[in-house]
DNA sequence: TCAAAAACATGACAAAAGTCATTTTTTGAA
DNA sequence: TTCAAAAAATGACTTTTGTCATGTTTTTGA
């Protein structure tokens, strides 16, 4: 199952195939960003930002899947967010005018373009549609990042393991079955979303898989009842 | 102790006093907002905003304290922010086009101003100096929220009830003696800035009060060892 | 293709934190 | 000032979650 990408895509193809903030660029803005990006393919367990570093521009994905995560202070990975291919990546760090808070770190080979800080900057100050595009995504991350807040605090393991679930599906969706989760995670990185010792996310797994809530392929999972899920990660939103 | 406030006060007196994101709005920008903004009284207790209503501008504190909290999924309290004066207040909200995901409820007596939807956004699209401001005002909440995260998922509850103790503190500041923090908590809202049950609050606080790294008064605490807070907080950055 | 490493699984136990019940203290409104 | 309500404190106990040990399975790269 390979099939070819483009080492380097125009940018009015992504903004056309994703809603994308970048959709919302000026034509102009479009067409610098076009041509001064510079896109790479990453491989799988790669790099592409590490956490204590400074950032010299943003980051476009193409193609792949990417994992947030920031090391707490005895050194466990924690996963905050998830980027999928049409997502912007490393705007934080850079709009704030610090050292990248995490790492980002690729889980399936991606394709990611890079523009540098000038230019993003400058588009940025000419283009102010853009500009509330980017206030709208970060208000967007804070509001998502501060629920997480109150769900770490309060509720139980089962239920975060359940909404964990729920998070890659809706982040990176179904495979053609409509059931099997497009995106493979370890039951370390798991327990590292939710918050948890690895052993504990097996359990519950495992847990979830005997109550027929959903169903272990290796490191596949099938979501054999969707509303019990939900029910499980008790949310009424 | 009671002294008179400004019922109406200068917007750049603010500013000034305060290193505030309206600081570094043009002239025009500043006096337009002078004009329009309506400033209010608040009491203890009362409520700013609240959770799941529509936004219909920004607020700014001209003194007081107050709490933004968010209810769980059983309705139990998460507080994810505190402000003070000097600081803007309810753009979260605005700036993503949702309802309020938080309330903001005044823990002391607070006089905060009003800036209408139409003018905030429209001096947004004038002032690209006060647009990157506001971006690096929500990065860096973004920042903490993900910060959080990882001590909620990581650490155990004296860690984090240590932490609390230095956020609010770093927050609010000392009385004039440089120990005593400037702010009162009930050990329900430590608790609920923390993430645990109230009793284990309580347990935890008098247990640092018995190490004599903190002095408990009533609802005051004092810090009497702050390397050693420090320390049980788990802090090395 | 095969051996080492990584990931997964599971049991036994320990530690952390929550819950419930009760008492004491503080607070604030009449 | 007084008194009811709220907050704080504390003990006993339960539940949840983490840790450690060990064995199995899967993955990966020479």
């Amino acid at each position: 199952m390979s099939f070819e990408h483009n080492p380097n895509p125009d940018c009015s193809h992504c903004a056309k195939r994703f809603t994308n903030v970048f959709c919302k660029a000026k034509y102009d803005s479009m067409s610098e960003v076009n041509a001064t990006k510079e896109c790479t393919q990453y491989k799988k367990g790669e790099l592409i930002f590490k956490e204590g570093t400074r950032p010299h521009g943003v980051f476009c994905v193409n193609y792949g899947k990417i994992k947030i995560a920031q090391a707490g202070e005895d050194g466990r990975e924690q996963i905050t967010r998830l980027v999928k291919a049409g997502d912007p990546l490393g705007y934080r760090a850079l709009l704030s005018g610090d050292k990248y808070s995490s790492s980002a770190v690729v889980l399936e080979d991606s394709g990611v373009c890079f523009i540098p800080k000038d230019i993003f900057l400058g588009i940025l100050q000419k283009d102010s549609s853009l500009a509330l595009e980017m206030m709208k995504l970060l208000s967007d991350d804070l509001r998502k990042a501060e629920m997480q807040i109150t769900h770490l605090a309060q509720k139980p393991v089962r239920e975060r393991i359940a909404e964990a679930i729920l998070f890659i599906k809706e982040t990176y969706g179904f495979e053609e079955d409509g059931i099997t989760i497009s995106a493979t995670f370890t039951r370390e990185e798991i327990a590292n979303i939710v918050g948890t010792a690895t052993e504990t996310a097996i359990r519950l797994l495992s847990e979830l898989n005997k109550d027929k809530i959903i169903q272990l392929d290796g490191k596949k999972i099938i979501i054999l009842d969707l509303p019990k899920l939900v029910n499980t990660a008790n949310i009424y939103d």
